[in-house]
DNA sequence: AATGAATGAGACTTCATTCAT
DNA sequence: CATGAATGAAGTCTCATTCAT
C-alpha cells in the first residue's frame, strides 16, 4: 500500500475498496474486476483508490491477504486443543466447507485467476508454510503407521485433496452436498489411520 | 472453427497456431494470451489465425478440447484389460503426471483462467460425464468395501483428488517426484481397497 | 449517451467532438468519419471520446439529432404568424438552404451514409411525423384547389422535392445560387396555388 | 479495368461478378460489399475478381456504370417520338418508378454510399451532362411559359424533384402508389405548362 | 488463368493510470 | 484529500490485396 490510513477516515475507505473488491472478484471475476468499477462500488472516485493503492496489483494483493488470512485462522482453529481424528477431520472439513460457502468464486479467483507479482503463489511463501506446517503438525499427531512419504509430503497431498475437492464442489454447487462431506472425511480418516498392510 | 482446412499448407498452419497458443497459455498464462502474440509465435500473421478462428474464444475452446481429448484417452487406456488395484492406480498417476509434464501450466490456466462459451467446464458436459465415468467404473470393479459413498460420490472425489495434486505438484515443480506419485498411489488404494472398520 | 457530462470542462469536450464529428462528415465523408480521427480533430483522446459515446454509433446519431433539430427548428419558424403563399414558401426556402450551407454535406451523409440503430430513418419515425406534418399543415393552409392528392400525399412531395433540390444543389456546389432559389420558390408557390384545370 | 475478357469464359466470368456486386450491394448494402464476398456470390475466387479489376473501386465503377446506363436509356425512350406534355411526363414517371422497383436500393447505395474516384458524380461528369440535358430538351418542347429560370435550371429541378420524389418513395416502400406517381405526374406538369400569372 | 491461403495496416474499443480543479 | 475528466498504449478483429501453387 501507499500510505498508511492514519485517520479514521482513511481506515474506512481503504475498508470499503478491499471489501467492494472483493465482492466483484467473487461475484464477476476477474475480467469485470477494473480500478474504475471497484471504486464506484465501493462509493469512492478512481482518484481516491489510488490515494491507497499504488496500482491494480496491490489492490489484490490486500484482498487476497484478507482471504487467506481467514483460511489460516481455520487451520489456526482445527488444530487446537486434543481430538480424535474423527473429530480433528470432521472439524476441520466442515470449518473449510462453511468458509468457502461465503464467497465460492472468490478462493478460486484469487488463486487462480488473478496475477501475482509478490510471492503469495510461491511455493516458497510463508503462506504456504504455514499452511503445509498445520497439515504437517496433524499428520505429526494423527498417523498411525511409519509406511508412506515423509510428513512433509502427506501434509501436501492432504492440502492438495483439500483443495482439489472444495474448487471442484464450488465449480459443480456441491459445497453443501453432506454426502460429499462425509465421504471426504472417510477418505481423510482412511488414509491418515491406515495401518501397515 | 470457421473454416476447414482444404489445402496441405492450411492444415500446417493451423496445427502451428494451437500448438503455438497452448505453449504460451501454458508458459506464460492467460494474459499474455494476445491473439497478435500467439499468431506471431505460430509464425504467421494475425489475419491467418482470423481465417481458421473466428474469434479468440474459439481458439481457446480448439486448444481445450485437444488437451481434454489427451486426457481422456488417458483415461481410457487404462481402464483396459484385467488389473491388480494397485497396478491400475499405479499406471493411472503415472500417466497422467506424464500427460501434464509436457505442458504443465495448461491444465490449470484451460480450467481456471481462460473464459468458456461452450460448456466444456460445465459441470454436465459431455466431457464431465465421460470422465467421472470412467473413474465410477474403476470404483465398481475395486472398490472392497460397502461402507461409504455412492460409486458417483465416490469417483468425483477421485477425481478432484488427482486433479488437485496435479494442479498443485505443476504449481510446486513437483511433477516429477517419485516419492509424491507413490505417495498418491499409496492413497488412492488405501481409499479404494479400505476393508470395513 | 453514455455519462452526463457533471463539469463545465466535459459540456465543452462533448460540444467539441459532436462538432469535429459533424465537421468531418460533412467535409470528408462517412468513409474518414473514424473515432480517432474524431477525437483528434476535437483535440482529445479517444479515451474521452468512448467516455461519452458508448460507441461510434452513438455519435452519429448525437450529430444527427442535432441536425435533424436545427431543420425542425426552421420548419416550426417557418410555420408561425400569418403569411401569404409567397412569403411562406420564400422565408422556409432561404432559411433552408441557409441551414445546409453551414456543413453542406451533412444532411446528405447523415441521412444516406451513416447508418442508423435507432429509428431516425424509419418512415414512421417521430421526426418523420413532425416533419411531414409541418408540411402538412402548410398544405391544409395554402393549398389553392381540391383537386390532386390528400393533404399527406401532397406534403410528401413537397418534403420530397425540397430535399431533392437541396441534396443535388449541396452536390453541385449550388447552394447558393439565386436563380435555383427564385425558380424553387416559383414551382412550390405554382403546386401550391395551382388552380384547377 | 484490368484486363479485357478476351474469351468467352472470362466475358461470362466478368458479368458474373458485377451481377453479384450488384445483387450485394442492393440487398445488403455498402457495408456487406467485401472483394471477398462478392467473389464467394459470384462463384469465383477472390484472385479472379482481381484478375479483371485492379480493385474495389473499379469493381464499384462498373456496376454503376451498368445502372446508369439502364436509366439514361429509360430517359432517351421517353424523349423520342411527338407526344404531348401529360403523355410525356406519364411516360417518363412511370418507366423511372420501374426501373426504381427492380432494385431499389441499388440506386441509392450507387449514388450516396459507394465512395467514387473517377467522376461519375461530379457535376460536370458526362452522365450528368446527358442526364441533364434529356431534361433541358423536354423543357424546351414543353415549356409554356418564358417566365422564370433558364431552361438548364429548370432542367436541374426537373431531375431533383425526380430524384427526391423516388428516393423517398422508396426509403417508405412507395414506388407502387399511384397516388403518389398521379400527384408527382400533376406537378410535374403544373410546372412546365405553368403559364404567366 | 484460377485458386484460396496469407498478409498486415488500420479500425474500434477498453482500462490502468495521471492530474487539474 | 477527493474528484472525475482525460490520456493513450494495447488488444481484438476486418478486409483489400498479393502470391505460391
Amino acid at each position: 500500500m501507499r500510505k498508511a490510513p492514519r485517520q479514521a477516515r482513511s481506515r474506512v475507505t481503504v475498508e470499503a475498496i478491499v471489501e467492494a473488491g472483493a465482492r466483484i472478484l467473487s461475484e464477476h471475476g476477474w475480467a469485470e474486476f477494473t480500478t474504475n468499477k471497484v471504486a464506484e462500488a465501493a462509493g469512492v472516485s478512481v482518484g481516491s483508490l489510488y490515494q491507497y493503492f499504488p496500482d491494480k496489483l496491490s489492490l489484490i494483493e490486500a484482498i487476497r491477504r484478507r482471504h487467506l488470512d481467514d483460511c489460516l485462522a481455520i487451520m489456526r482453529r482445527s488444530g487446537e486443543g486434543q481430538k480424535s481424528v474423527e473429530r480433528f477431520v470432521d472439524d476441520l472439513v466442515r470449518d473449510m466447507f462453511a468458509a468457502h460457502s461465503l464467497n465460492p468464486g472468490l478462493h478460486r479467483v484469487l488463486l487462480d485467476e488473478a496475477p501475482s507479482f509478490d510471492a503469495t503463489r510461491d511455493p516458497h511463501s510463508a503462506f504456504e508454510a504455514e499452511y503445509i506446517g498445520h497439515y504437517a503438525a496433524a499428520v505429526e499427531a494423527y498417523r498411525a503407521s511409519a509406511e508412506g512419504a515423509s510428513n512433509r509430503v502427506m501434509a501436501m497431498i492432504l492440502s492438495d485433496v483439500m483443495d482439489g475437492v472444495i474448487h471442484n464442489a464450488a465449480r459443480r454447487g456441491m459445497l453443501g452436498s453432506v454426502e460429499l462431506k462425509q465421504e471426504l472425511v472417510r477418505l481423510l480418516c482412511t488414509y491418515l489411520a491406515a495401518s501397515d498392510r
